[in-house]
DNA sequence: TAGTGTGTGCAACGGAAGTGCATTAATTTG
DNA sequence: CAAATTAATGCACTTCCGTTGCACACACTA
């Protein structure tokens, strides 16, 4: 696992200043392989507020720190980008494997999402590949 | 375009029974060349509820004659299937795309998902791919 | 120490999806 | 044809999630 000192440089080299709820917040994402939604982190921390937890959430993904995922279920999920990941859609973009049985989505991080030819005219800035199905885990069982 | 005696066709064809409404609705999705949402139907009929429409719309997912599509906004929005289309998850499903600018999310038919190898013990059931950015129509202006 | 900025907590809003129930229209059956 | 059953529609309401406004608390600077 990781200790503060070691959450704290996480922050810090992303520009976020290094509060309580955020080195916490961190933590839970750090040891949570799969996405989470705000509703996850908000049971888990009880006594923080919604509204702190979902800011927290927006600092990590605007500084680059973390991932938005739309899996289609409607719900936002969450999941802390690969080192050196910018987001950038040719080289860090990946598929998102959604579980129709436990309901919990996992980044393929190794699976990056195809090239594609759009037609003449249309630019691709952000590209969004989510598979549904049975995951590893469920599927065993 | 379409009369109504068309219209009704393709309705029976996928055993939904043609009342005014659907017939209404049916034809509004075919003049759409975009994917639409539920709000935008709502707002073409104002006299009707929204509750219909909303159960217009899922009638005719759950018969097979127009898909979903999570384009990744939040909203819901819906597309009539291409002829002979089973949402068959290797044949039929196609890419969407969502232009930032004009808010549009248009059904790129011809551009057919890839195919995808999973990590062992997943299976796929449905997949969904979304690219975001300008399209051809504001691109050109 | 006073002051400024940032983070946090509480309350509330707004949009969209969905449900329950009563009413109306359509279809079947005696 | 009339009665009865089924399906469709309309209205009210709820729930859930994302988001914002505002006030208070804390930390850092002058």
């Amino acid at each position: 696992m990781f200790n503060m000192i070691e959450l704290e440089q996480i922050l810090k080299k992303n520009n976020v200043k290094p509060t309580a709820m955020r080195l916490l917040v961190l933590q839970f994402l750090l040891n949570k392989k799969s996405a989470i939604s705000l509703t996850d982190v908000e049971e888990y921390f009880v006594k923080s507020d919604r509204t702190t937890l979902y800011r927290t959430l927006k600092t990590f993904v605007e500084s680059e720190l973390a991932h938005k995922i739309d899996d289609g279920t409607g719900i936002t999920k969450y999941a802390l980008c690969e080192e050196n990941c910018h987001c950038d859609i040719d080289t860090d973009l990946h598929l998102h494997f959604h579980c129709k049985q436990c309901n919990e989505t996992v980044c393929l991080t190794d699976h990056k999402i195809p090239n594609i030819n759009l037609p003449k005219d249309f630019i691709a800035e952000d590209v969004n590949l989510v598979v549904k199905g049975i995951c590893n885990k469920c599927n065993s069982n």
